[in-house]
DNA sequence: CGCGACCGAATGAACGTTCAATTAGAAAAT
DNA sequence: ATTTTCTAATTGAACGTTCATTCGGTCGCG
């Protein structure tokens, strides 16, 4: 039942994940579909049942790895004041980057790319979904600068690639006082004076 | 004479700046060599003649960008201070974003692209010629917080980029004014409280 | 039996690259 | 001034490879 359920998505998730992995050392084109077929232990005519075409299938990997990330989003029914759910927020966005490193290079690689166009959700707005109204509460309710939300999302989420890429470059160990030392950093640029 | 030498560079800068246009449009892989070719107004050997591969081409193309782009540097000998300076930098890069989309296009495409590791060159120091000096002369008099340069070039230019990429999804209109006041988010980010 | 999942060799188009042939233009020779 | 020579620039058809996609067939389960 849910055993066979699972089995019905296993080889979809094995496509996935290994389009992920691949993608990650040799980019988009750099990774034909026999290569993602021989990596997800699967036919590479099977990846066709499963999805269109290689667009689709990468359209698809979009949209799976935006719902992986969808959890970290600040929830405000938490007690903590405003600048604290925003930095454990930086700090949860980054340290998920620096721990899930290829899911960072598909997403910088996807928003660069044409196929960012195709997708009808509008661009830089991944983490959207919760994201959006939590800044928004900032702004109304004073706590940060008004500037438009659609110049905001990009300049953090720029600051959050920036930082662990960093950290994965090997040039600095990022712990997690550094972290929020730098998320200060922003946070000082965006908060109301 | 010179005419001569501009003719032996015509063909060549004809199709760098081709390769530029098309990218931004197609994407790296979007964009074969003879569309190249016919873009540039010359036959598919040519390129060729001036380039190796494809790939030596799009390595060439971006020291050719970057050398456009070394103008664009803050000067210290300019008696304005140094807030002033890091917001006329920061203005000026963004304005020439904005000003050259095709070659934001490239910029974004190529730093997250596996060809970031054949140059020589360390990734994200696009402006690194005479911006970390200036950074690190900021950080030495205690205008700007005690970072590694190393993070703060990418934060500070992701977020020129990601100011540009809002003005031109013309989402946006950025006076010079408007510009100034995005700038300064990030200067009192940055800046030694 | 029947149906959907799965396989993998075959297909054909697209693409980067090559190369033999052609041209252009400057220097050398007449 | 004219012809010859030589070199570098240029061409574009042809080549070989790679790759996304297809499809006829197999397997396993209800």
């Amino acid at each position: 039942m849910n055993v066979q359920l699972e089995n019905i998505t296993c080889k979809k998730t094995a496509i996935l994940e290994s389009t992920l992995r691949l993608i990650k050392e040799n980019g988009f084109h750099g990774t034909p579909m026999s290569q993602i077929a021989k990596s997800a232990g699967v036919a590479a005519g099977t990846i066709y049942h499963y999805f269109d075409s290689k667009d689709t299938l990468i359209q698809s990997l979009y949209l799976y790895v935006k719902e992986r990330m969808s959890n970290i989003i600040p929830h405000q029914e938490d007690d903590k004041p405003y600048k604290e759910l925003f930095l454990s927020f930086w700090i949860a966005q980054c340290e998920y980057f620096i721990e899930n490193e290829d899911v960072l290079h598909f997403i910088e690689q996807y928003m660069t790319s044409p196929y960012r166009h195709c997708n009808p959700e509008n661009e830089s707005k991944l983490l959207s979904s919760g994201v959006v109204p939590f800044f928004q509460r900032g702004i109304n309710s004073g706590y940060i600068k008004n500037l438009d939300y659609q110049l905001l999302v990009p300049v953090i989420h720029g600051s959050i690639i920036a930082a662990a890429k960093y950290h994965l470059s090997g040039r600095y160990e990022f712990t997690k006082d550094r972290l929020r030392e730098t998320a200060l950093v922003i946070w000082d640029g965006i908060k109301h004076r």
